[in-house]
DNA sequence: GGTTGACATGAACGGCGGTTCAAGTCAGTC
DNA sequence: GACTGACTTGAACCGCCGTTCATGTCAACC
């Protein structure tokens, strides 16, 4: 299990779990993901439009956020659909990811 | 120069800045030091009642907080004074920081 | 049931980052 | 101007994290 997934599960709610959740945040492939997921559930495929990785290391990606519980995922089919939780998602739509500490909200452009 | 701050320096605006940005808070001490300067300016010696470690390591991530443009230091007779740039500190009043890409807000307790 | 397409998992490597230790700077005080 | 107090800086260690490569799984299709 990764550091920051580690720290979160063992330190819910204290600060060193607000640092942990950012840094699972603080890499620009998983903010691009969490980002993509602020516009709408997306497969694992579509993701990628976004984000441009091996697809190897972007399902490594996945995994650090849903053991942090940032991003949950269902089969669909052949492919994988990601989607931010009820937890994670807040107001005002699309603009922002409550991490239980802190609420990261994210600029009107773009 | 650490590798969080020389990310910002160098993608200024991009999702690597952001996630730059985000990584210098992803961690505990320095995610506290803002916390306890969110509630104004503070000396070293102050900050490190609220983070109890040692000075030296202290001073290391004020540096990376430095750097990265999170914090201003200025000397105050024998001490140092360090407070959060206007840029930084955001409504709502000693609630939230602006990293340029995303604004982080604290929720109302503590 | 074999094949293909879409992802996930495991192992291993390399580098960055947090920590420590030792030394340096800067400003007051005697 | 030596001394102390408050930090800062530099070098070095080492563990964690992002990446890659190789392999495994799961579902649809023929």
């Amino acid at each position: 299990m990764p550091r920051a997934a580690r720290g979160i599960a063992g330190t819910r709610g204290s600060a060193a779990a607000c640092a942990g959740r950012l840094r699972v945040l603080a890499d620009p492939t998983r903010l691009a993901v969490v980002r993509a997921l602020l516009r709408g559930p997306r497969h694992v495929g579509e993701i990628n439009e976004s984000v441009r990785i091996d697809p190897t290391l972007l399902s490594h990606h996945l995994r650090v956020l849903r053991e942090a519980g940032l991003v949950v995922a269902r089969r669909d089919g052949k492919a994988v659909l990601y989607d931010l939780p009820p937890s994670v998602a807040v107001l005002p739509a699309g603009r922002a990811v409550d991490l239980g500490c802190c609420v990261l909200s994210f600029g009107t452009r773009r």
